[in-house]
DNA sequence: CACAGGATAATTGTATCCAAAAATTGCTGC
DNA sequence: GCAGCAATTTTTGGATACAATTATCCTGTG
């Protein structure tokens, strides 16, 4: 018999995702604002909990709240964007490191398991959210709760363009075959070579979100 | 004549800063419950304000809150300390190497200066306030922003403890020694020794929290 | 016609009030 | 005397109502 699944969740966390996943599909251009009583009348709920879902998302990074001036989605310079990259790579390298040597062949295999899932995933959306899953059991077994949040975090702003990013097929391929090719390095205990991996990786993506993001602040 | 200083802050700002040194200083024990209602009263506001003013704490790291069931503050189990100072120790040595090179006679005059006023500051919270205005100061010529933001937040959920780890003076001085020695490393411009000095420093911060946090947790 | 000034509207921040969930108390039966 | 259960109390989450601030528009003047 299965348990109830605990709706241990709040109005303001559901909001904060939903309004999370609106900005990566880029619903709101960068700047726009997003005004409290139209968010909440389209989710059907009062301005309280929105209110709460903005703060969470400005503690995140995608919006800059002014007082009594309201939220917008915060348009990342791209000094900024870089800075954020260069923290990936210090955090996402020394995960990767701890977790390198105590992948096995269950957690291997879950991480086929989610890339094929990944490259089957039409939108761009699930993209996203299945990159973050392959990522953080790339580097689950680390066990390091408190990078993986920062992993996260940092990643938070950043997506918005990635998703952008995700239009032409020839990427998506590039990062799948990124992607096989650290499980390959890891599987066979290459640690030189998962990290230059990785390295790559990020600095492919940094490129790409680096241009999707001057490309578009243009008004 | 002066102008007005703009009051640009929110009711639940001023909270969250009056709660955080509120937690620093001891107020509440780790696991202890902070009651919506008791800080509305005794800050003569509603419970809206201490509402956001909890959940931004939430972010930080410094509260636990469950649903229906109240915002404690956390209780850091040791591993967790280690974690955060590991990823201290990656950021600001990055802060630091970028920073190094940039700074002048006139950052150096002001570093000098914040550590003036740092070890004439008699309370626990103004060595920690002034602690952070020191780093600050020391990391502020790389033009780090995100980085900067990474390494206040990395250290919250740690300086209620650091702040605990005060009380005997040897420790102050060693600390203030340190200090001293990151100036005068940065002045001369030996970058091998300025590394070597803030992972000491880490190092022994490291020891002393961790000592501090589990030597608390006994009920 | 440009622009300053002020009334008006729109929007955010906070207080008050109600509903939902959890903790507590007290009763009942054994 | 005590385990179990139900009513009560307490506390949190959310909705509505009001106050404070900002943005907009209109008008008059140079």
């Amino acid at each position: 018999m299965t348990i109830a699944p605990l709706a241990a969740t709040t109005t303001a966390s559901v909001l904060a995702q939903r309004l999370r996943e609106a900005i990566d599909a880029g619903r709101w251009q960068p700047g726009e604002l997003l005004r409290q009583e139209q968010i909440a009348a389209e989710y059907g709920v009062s301005r309280i909990p929105v209110r709460e879902a903005l703060a969470q998302l400005q503690s995140e990074g995608l919006l800059e709240i002014a007082h009594y001036r309201g939220a917008r989605v915060s348009r990342p310079q791209a000094a900024e964007i870089d800075e954020l990259f260069d923290l990936r790579l210090l955090v996402e390298s020394d995960l990767l490191t701890r977790a390198f040597s105590r992948h096995d062949q269950r957690s291997l295999r879950e991480l086929t398991r989610l890339q094929d899932r990944l490259e089957d995933a039409d939108d761009r959306l699930g993209w996203i959210s299945g990159d973050i899953a392959f990522h953080e059991a790339l580097y689950g077994p680390a066990e390091r709760p408190r990078s993986l949040a920062l992993f996260r975090q940092l990643r938070a702003p950043i997506d918005r363009f990635s998703a952008q990013a995700l239009g032409p097929r020839a990427r998506k391929q590039g990062w799948a075959d990124e992607h096989r090719q650290l499980i390959a390095a890891v599987a066979v205990g290459d640690a030189a070579a998962v990290q230059k991996i990785l390295e790559q990786h990020l600095q492919a993506t940094r490129a790409v979100v680096l241009a999707a993001c001057s490309g578009e602040g243009d008004d």
